[in-house]
RNA sequence: UCCCCGAUAGCUCAAUGGUAGAGCACCCGGCUGUUAACCGGGUUGUUGUAGGUUCGAGCCCUACUCGGGGAGCCA
């Protein structure tokens, strides 16, 4: 019986005869010679296939065969560094499943536009391969890095009652007699869990319904968001930095062949080890009004410039805190020490690539948080579940968000973050 | 919501206001070491839609549609 492996085992069946299941990714034929680039969904190998060691019907019918036939073929594993990767099966039998002709995506050029019409195939190509197996290496980090350190998984829900931060950019969405919305925050929720469980984190889709139109944003995105009872905003900030840092060095360690395939610069990648330069946001808005590029004013949320130019002073993320209250959430904890400033964080990645992480240590005094939803001009009648957080053992707490979209961009050094997602929602494409 | 850019063969693109083309894909043939193979031959068009200017429009003008990049906002 011959045994049924795939791509990325090769390196164990080196001199023995094997079975790969695959399509078929690129090929070309010299005559008596057909080479086949044997995709599995692990890997790509090489298949050689000689006329004389083989039944004619498969020969004949490798050469009508397109790209992304489907087939299984049997052959010997073979070392040879003539093969890209380094091995190559020495076909002997094979069977195809389906011929194709006329695949749509070829090994060439096309544009964005057409790419994500077909998505649902562009998956198959080398590089979204290589970002969807690096996403799924982040997700597998980030779950560990919490179970690690003691957190609980919380789920929080999709469809809510009402909006976390403003009405403006949600989806409505029947719902029987009422509307709901879905979710754009599964912080509040978060919040709740962590007075229930100490440490938590919810992980799951997020929806804005923001017009916009930037290489950051999705209307559909994945968030992390680590909620810490008795938490402060130092506590955090560490755990941000902790988190990222394991996270890269995850990928680094599980996916360098995904990393290859991208041509990512992995020297860039082996900087991002904790601790993380920090910056106040005076420290930040000082570094602007230096910077000849910048149209920042002081008193003003950093624009994607701005974020770009402060990133790029750095080979690791950098921590910007403390940022003045009029331009932060109605939840935030004010800093005692200079109380125009709130306690919060964004987490700016490297080379460039803007904010992927936003956090804050929340209010938890009761009558200050009830003034702020009323300042806020908020549904009070909403959040009265939430303001129970404040009436029943509230204790300090801090939290963030992640987007995964963005850190897998980033680490995987794509310019757009509807590469780092399978199938990307945005303001003008819901197919496939 | 605003600003900028684009739409020509299945795909990526070219075409001074004057006969709509190339490469790839696909089909046929050749080649025992190709790496997006190569060589020879072949098939492929309502130039996004609707008007307008002109002897003549893929090209100029207007509107619309679809899409891309960015601003704001955010992860």
């Amino acid at each position: 019986m011959i045994e049924v492996t795939s791509v990325e085992r090769l390196a164990q069946h080196v001199g023995k005869t094997v079975c790969l299941r695959g399509w078929i990714y690129n090929s070309s034929s010299k005559g008596k010679l057909h080479f086949v680039q044997l995709r599995d969904g692990t890997g790509i190998v090489q298949c050689v296939v000689f006329k004389n060691n083989v039944p004619p019907e498969l020969f004949e019918q490798l050469g009508h065969s397109g790209q992304e036939t489907s087939l299984s073929l049997v052959g010997l594993v073979k070392a040879d560094a003539r093969a890209p990767g380094g091995f190559e099966i020495d076909v002997t039998q094979g069977e195809i499943h389906q011929s194709v002709q006329g695949y749509p995506i070829t090994p060439k050029e096309h544009g964005i536009e057409y790419l994500l019409e077909q998505r649902h195939l562009w998956l198959r190509s080398k590089r979204s391969w290589a970002i969807l197996r690096v996403r799924d290496a982040v997700i597998t980090a980030i779950r560990s890095f919490f179970d690690e350190r003691g957190f609980v998984c919380v789920d929080s829900p999709i469809f809510t009652p009402n909006a976390c931060e403003g009405t403006s950019t949600l989806f409505e969405v029947p719902y029987f007699e009422q509307t709901a919305y879905l979710t754009q925050s599964g912080q509040l929720y978060a919040e709740a869990a962590a007075m229930a469980m100490g440490k938590v984190y919810t992980f799951g889709p997020t929806f804005r319904a923001e017009k916009s139109k930037t290489r950051r944003h999705l209307t559909e995105f994945w968030m992390i968001e680590p909620e810490v009872a008795y938490g402060t905003l130092d506590d955090i900030m560490v755990l941000a930095e902790e988190l990222l840092a394991h996270v890269v060095a995850q990928v680094l360690l599980r996916r360098p062949e995904e990393l290859a395939a991208l041509e990512r610069d992995v020297e860039k990648l082996k900087k991002i080890v904790a601790p993380f330069p920090r910056l106040s946001y005076d420290e930040a808005a000082a570094i602007l009004a230096k910077h000849p590029e910048s149209t920042f004013k002081y008193g003003d949320d950093f624009g994607a410039p701005d974020e770009t130019i402060l990133s790029n002073q750095f080979d690791r993320p950098v921590l910007v805190h403390r940022y003045p209250k009029e331009i932060k959430a109605f939840y935030m904890k004010r800093d005692p020490a200079q109380p125009d400033k709130c306690l919060c964080v964004d987490v700016l990645g490297s080379e460039g690539v803007g904010e992927i992480i936003g956090g804050s240590q929340r209010e938890d005094d009761y009558e200050v948080l009830l003034g702020r939803i009323r300042e806020h001009k908020l549904p009070e009648v909403a959040f009265q579940w939430y303001l129970d957080l404040r009436r029943y053992g509230s204790v300090p707490h801090a939290g963030f968000g992640l987007g995964l979209e963005r850190t897998v961009a980033w680490i995987c050094g794509v310019e757009h973050v509807r590469e780092a997602i399978p199938f990307p929602r945005t303001i003008y494409r819901l197919t496939p």
